[in-house]
DNA sequence: CCCAAGTGATGCAAAAATTGCATCACTTAT
DNA sequence: ATAAGTGATGCAATTTTTGCATCACTTGGG
């Protein structure tokens, strides 16, 4: 019930059954759902049971290993969630004409977004509305897109290529591509590093599928020389470790670091040339067609501001 | 249970809660819902009360003579009707995977359309689609407007003017005001008979409210002339009877009228003067931003080509 | 091949929720 | 003042749901 208890939904019986079945959906297993949600399996079971008899047809087909969502399932499963929504906007919307806000919002967002950007929105949001709750989960961008659709999330913060027919761009930020290095580093007295520069320095770089090693492989590319990172990793902390400690170059999105932090540990960032490597975008989105709770959108509008700022 | 059975939804149980409020918001009286609802008025009252309790805000306001909808219980009744629509909806989309179209399509229309469009329209449609069940309701075209908001209407059809917000249209057609007369009336032999030769002939007209009288009304003002009926009626087949027993011109759309009935009874029909009075449309429409079943839409789809054909 | 583990389904009795009947409290109209 | 109409509530009967134990089946490992 945690995720109803979430929702503000915990205590509508009328959802119970719903919520049931969106959780054996989710896990797969009916006695595993029945774990997660506390009560007897047996229980579960007979509800399941129950109203596939209801509906006239099978939501789940049943595996020796526990079940999955049948062709009928698939669809009543987008048709519960878009009610468990939408009965939790109602209820916001409500909490609303009373003067007080409460909610939910489940945010998907890049990883650059975690450190600085997100928890500074989230806590100047909450200072002035503390009953709203916040879930925030780190989701490339095509499972920021898919999170979307199964309604796991509310909104994304997803950087580039934002390009599939569901999500609905709300804001987008230019974002350069940021060179960090020791202040020693013999680039470091540049204001616009030059990419072919770099690239005769040993590299700490982000995993293929990060947007920012998709820029710098662009800008590789257009002079005509390859990417040989001495060092990959998907952690932002762990490159910018690295940098410290042997004097690599790595790389990020301003979004995605605190400067000062930076200047404590005698790194330093330079934002590459323009023309060497594009800019990226970082997009706000939501879902196409959904409409949001009161909470979600009206934080929504907190960051539109602040990304166009 | 008789609306929950037209949408295919009486036996599911998650629903039964949302169905008591909507009768009990539709009625007025708690104790008379029960009535409809074949329940005891002590267990429906419970069930309200009970909700009240899990969703923490008066649903209703008790009134000394029943009770009405607070502000909280309008936003509810809303997502009520958009959640019973919705899965009945999904039910219908279900029985279209196995090849077999059910569902049901309320229709909120305009006077004309009912001795003889809408029927074989409707017929037609049922012909190949028996399990499609089908509700008719003659409405005026801000009743028309209203059905559909408060989802008593799934599709309209109504006549000149629709202006309003919430009306998306889907189709039109253009409607000429056509003159209703005996054969041997002395306007009888024209093709075209002017406006300004009717109003020397005794006059049964429809309502000030009928879209055609406003077209008559127009008429008359660019004539600077005043229409003075000997009789008013909204019923269009009284109209034509006196037209047929005393003589007099009556007016309708072509829509509306069976030809060959007419000449049974020794009358003609005759389109004014397309420069006496300007054409009507009338419209096929549905809720601005409401998906409809896969019943009501492909019906919808035949009427569509109906109607631009 | 046998056994263990994991899974959904089901019988039976206990627990919980709902319902029907009777009544109460209040308002309105005559 | 009384009657009628309305929603709310006490209490017991009825219905539904749940927990426990067990069954039936599949899969994987020895």
């Amino acid at each position: 019930m945690q995720f109803l208890h979430h929702l503000g939904l915990d205590d509508m019986k009328h959802l119970r059954t719903l919520h049931f079945i969106d959780t054996v959906a989710r896990i797969g297993s009916i006695r595993k759902a029945a774990e997660e949600l506390a009560i007897n399996s047996s229980a579960l079971n007979r509800q399941i049971l129950a109203f596939e008899e209801e509906f006239g047809v099978a939501v789940f087909e049943r595996l020796s290993r526990g079940v999955r969502l049948s062709t009928a399932g698939e669809l009543l499963i987008q048709h519960i969630r878009a009610q468990l929504s939408d009965f939790s906007r109602l209820r916001s919307q409500i909490a609303d004409l009373s003067g007080v806000r409460r909610g939910h919002v489940a945010i998907a967002c890049t990883r650059a977004a975690l450190p600085l950007f997100l928890p500074e929105q989230i806590a100047l949001y909450r200072r002035e509305h503390p009953a709203v709750t916040f879930d925030v989960q780190q989701r490339d961008r095509s499972s920021a897109e898919a999170a979307l659709v199964d309604y796991s999330a509310d909104i994304a913060l997803a950087f580039e290529p934002v390009q599939h027919s569901a999500f609905q761009v709300l804001a987008s930020i230019r974002q350069p591509v940021i060179a960090i290095m020791r202040q020693d580093h013999p680039l470091a007295g540049e204001d616009w590093p030059r990419l072919r520069h770099c690239l005769e320095h040993p590299l700490a770089l982000p995993a293929q599928s990060a947007g920012v090693r998709q820029l710098l492989e662009i800008g590789a590319a257009a002079i005509g020389a390859t990417l040989s990172p001495t060092i990959e990793c998907e952690s932002a902390q762990f490159l910018i470790r690295c940098a410290q400690e042997e004097g690599f170059i790595a790389f990020d999105i301003p979004l995605g670091i605190a400067e000062d932090g930076l200047a404590d540990h005698g790194l330093v960032a330079r934002s590459l040339h323009r023309r060497d490597t594009p800019d990226g975008n970082l997009y706000l989105g939501q879902l196409k067609g959904r409409t949001l709770s009161v909470a979600a959108s009206k934080f929504v509008d907190q960051l539109v501001q602040m990304l166009e700022r």
